[in-house]
DNA sequence: ACGGCAATAGTCAGCGCTGTCAAGACAGCG
DNA sequence: CGCTGTCTTGACAGCGCTGACTATTGCCGT
């Protein structure tokens, strides 16, 4: 493998160095059937010893192919875009695309926003593209992509299912398991946050966690209270659960930010985790463990999600197989703010710290 | 503008329309001088009814430019990077430039990582590189960037100035005015939570905080805890520097994260912030809002200091003037764990809902 | 032994643009 | 008026690769 340096080697340099067509290089580069084992071999010898490595460029320029996904996020879900891109990035990695992320942040309206994806379109060759939340039931956004006649894969959509190929987890099993954890433990008075209708993961968390409850516990008391997702309406949230006389033993907050608001909001009206309330989360993001005592939530793999989708556009090339829906699987992450009223213990390891305070 | 459908209109389809050469259109994509104002509106007036888009591909195929900068990053600081991205993302949209951005993670030695970068360069065509922390202080990146001969900028070095253009902030500066505030408030017994002596920002921070303190109040005491700007090392070091007799009054924790655990930590000691205990982080981040009370902290232009950088890539070919280090305006936000000693006030605005609970 | 067919290898045009070179237009000057 | 120098425009090759097509080979059955 020479070391830089140089011009950079060319497909015309290894089919010169191999002893064949430049044509040949490119079915061994490009893992083209009907190749001899000698001729496959000669190539790859000729292309380690030069180091060689296809010129994107030009090959999006005379092929079909670009080997570059789109990614189409709005950053303003700071950890979950992350989460995202790295598992976008590790597919197209390990695959040898090229990602291109589309920040698509600000809410406009839909025609703006065509707009703004048939310009990103048009100065950008992309093989396929990942639509995430909140755009992945955004049926202006579907259409565009369909008269354009993009690939394009769907992470976690809530409607129109079928329509592409979708990678997602069952936030309402989850939330199911949830009720589950909660009634296990004892609790019967429930505190609800939920987040903005409008929200497909919001809707399933709350009709999951509810269905459940309604077959384990029938007689249990639930009372809710609008979160929208974030921190500050968290606390108000949990400030209106919680500042009443017979006020819930558990809070299920369907997003980690709430989850955090109404922590806070124990605090400021004298309430201990989970002593004296406990709470559960969904997300098991960044807050999850930056708060305290660390937050028992539902670890959806975001990464993952994004992972499968890459996969789902760059295998279409590898190997058309028809591909389908996939389901990835969550988790509940019991860490330290469930108690256990029948035992009148925190379910679970200790929390950190928690006996020397 | 056409909307879409048939064939995307390529530089002959509007130099045909025009009726001038291909070159020409070129020459007024590309704003080369020499062209006649005439010539020039005629083109573009092509170029518009066509909603000609110059392929990116056989842009970096034929020319130099690639009109692609590079990103590279570590995503393990999540809100970091992900600002870092939302800055050069805008930069690079603005001016027609793509953005690939690498995650560099994982912690490997130099040479592995060396390997690594050559391989991205191998495998794209880049027309400049931001560099960001940890890597910006990296000698073997540099080198191997220079023996490239790559373009890049450099986003908050703290070491090798002048070896290739930076965007920063003052750090050690903004430090001295979080030194000024707890003077300014009457504060005398100090905790300081430092950072990894290998991470520049932390030692620029402590320094600044140090110095500035020693000129404007000598008498002061000030305690040290190391807080490797995580969390969880934030509560270890608060409690350490809070479970003793005589604990300061004050506590500056060099980035937010460690703020939020040096709050926890008090939290878990039983005493009030900023009543009992005043502190302050740095960063601005997601943390400083997702705390309560709300963090006074030092704002930092994350995604300004990655978009001049991207600028500085940029321009390099717009107009060949020689760029220089870019200095960004820091800035103080006063909010709510602050507690003027003098008048036994909070300073700024009351704390959120801090007098019904 | 021969046609037929699959497997294998090669030829060549051209993707859409830019760099180089050269030609034409035009002004200034002796 | 011819000559030089500058501005403006165009012709053309080719960046590095792939798709469509053609040529060659080897193997089969009959």
């Amino acid at each position: 493998m020479n070391v830089s340096g140089s011009q950079r080697a060319t497909m015309l340099d290894v089919a010169r160095l191999a002893g064949v067509s430049e044509k040949s290089v490119s079915r061994v580069v490009n893992r083209e059937p009907h190749v001899s084992q000698k001729l496959r071999d000669k190539v790859e010898a000729a292309i380690a010893e030069l180091g060689y490595v296809p010129d994107p460029a030009a090959r999006s320029l005379a092929g079909v192919r670009s080997f570059t996904v789109g990614l189409w996020i709005d950053t303003r879900g700071l950890h979950y875009s992350m989460k995202l891109m790295e598992g976008a990035y590790e597919a197209c990695r390990a695959h040898g695309y090229h990602l291109q992320v589309e920040n698509l942040g600000s809410k406009i309206d839909d025609a703006a926003q065509v707009a703004r994806l048939d310009n990103i379109l048009r100065t950008s060759r992309l093989d396929g593209v990942i639509v995430t939340p909140l755009f992945s039931d955004n049926s202006a956004v579907m259409d565009f992509l369909e008269s354009q006649g993009m690939p394009y894969a769907r992470v976690s959509p809530f409607t129109h299912y079928g329509r592409a190929p979708a990678v997602f987890m069952d936030d309402a099993a989850a939330a199911g398991e949830v009720a589950d954890l909660f009634v296990r433990n004892g609790h019967r008075f429930i505190g609800l946050v939920t987040g903005s209708p409008r929200h497909g993961a919001a809707v399933a968390r709350r009709t999951g966690f509810l269905e459940r409850i309604a077959i384990i516990a029938p007689d249990a008391v639930i009372t809710e209270a609008e979160g929208n997702f974030a921190f500050e309406a968290g606390i108000a949230a949990g400030r209106q659960l919680l500042d009443v006389a017979d006020r819930p033993t558990a809070i299920f907050a369907t997003n980690d930010d709430s989850a955090a608001g109404v922590m806070t909001a124990c605090a400021q009206l004298g309430l201990t985790v989970p002593d004296d309330v406990s709470i559960c989360g969904f997300d098991d993001n960044l807050m999850a463990k930056s708060v305290w005592p660390y937050l028992t939530t539902v670890h959806q793999p975001i990464a993952e999600l994004a992972q499968q989708a890459a996969l789902l556009l760059i295998d279409r090339h590898a190997d058309k197989r028809q591909t389908a829906d996939v389901l990835l699987p969550h988790r509940l992450v019991e860490r330290d703010t469930i108690r256990d009223l029948r035992t009148s213990e925190k379910v679970c390891r200790p929390a950190m710290g928690d006996d020397d305070a």
